[in-house]
DNA sequence: TAGGAATATCGGGAATTATCGATATATATT
DNA sequence: AATATATATCGATAATTCCCGATATTCCTA
């Protein structure tokens, strides 16, 4: 649990979107709800509704897994990403008793 | 509540470390125990002990406070700083529910 | 009111981050 | 084997951050 680390993946909009996004991936990738609900969400589908290239979604999803906060899984072609939620609740308490 | 700004703000190992010294003043500044309590603590101070340079923690200190995670006290030639705690508890919050 | 002490601000060089296009790699399909 | 698709990585440039020294500002005191 690298905190500065966590901080800097989190200082970026994008990144906290994406991350909201994952938080109820059903309801924000709605076609896509059997993997969505299995697996996780694969980079494409995050690219597009960001909005930004290929590369920099896949770079800012990699960031996101070296901070511990997603968790990614390869299946074929795809690489499915989801939230770590342990992260999230370690992060919370950090702040509200440590930090 | 700007959360970009205040993950930026604690995307650095000096900056964390001066707020864990703010969370105990009387425990890392011992020699200056009752300005400590009643006040907050002087940039001067904040500075002997992070061992970077006056203008550094100067501006360290006001990229906290521009986040809400600190307050600034005038008084004579001092200035001190204190935690804000509401601030923390908002952030816990939020990571643990919304984010 | 002149000088000293504490803090803030300014300007800059080095390091890091944001974001892109191009390319490489891995997997699936024909 | 050849091609197509999804993702990862590379190389580059612009923007931002880190941290400094120098200077400005504010306040106190002789």
């Amino acid at each position: 649990m690298d905190e500065v680390e966590i901080f800097k993946a989190l200082s970026n909009k994008t990144r906290i979107q994406i991350l909201t996004w994952l938080k109820d991936p059903v309801k924000h990738f709605p076609a896509h709800k059997t993997n969505c609900e299995n697996n996780g969400v694969c980079v494409g589908l995050i690219q597009q509704k960001a909005g930004l290239t290929q590369s920099t979604i896949s770079e800012y999803l990699s960031i996101l897994q070296r901070a511990g906060l997603v968790t990614a899984t390869r299946l074929g072609q795809w690489t499915y990403y989801k939230r770590n939620e342990i992260a999230f609740e370690k992060l919370s308490h950090l702040i509200a008793s440590e930090l």
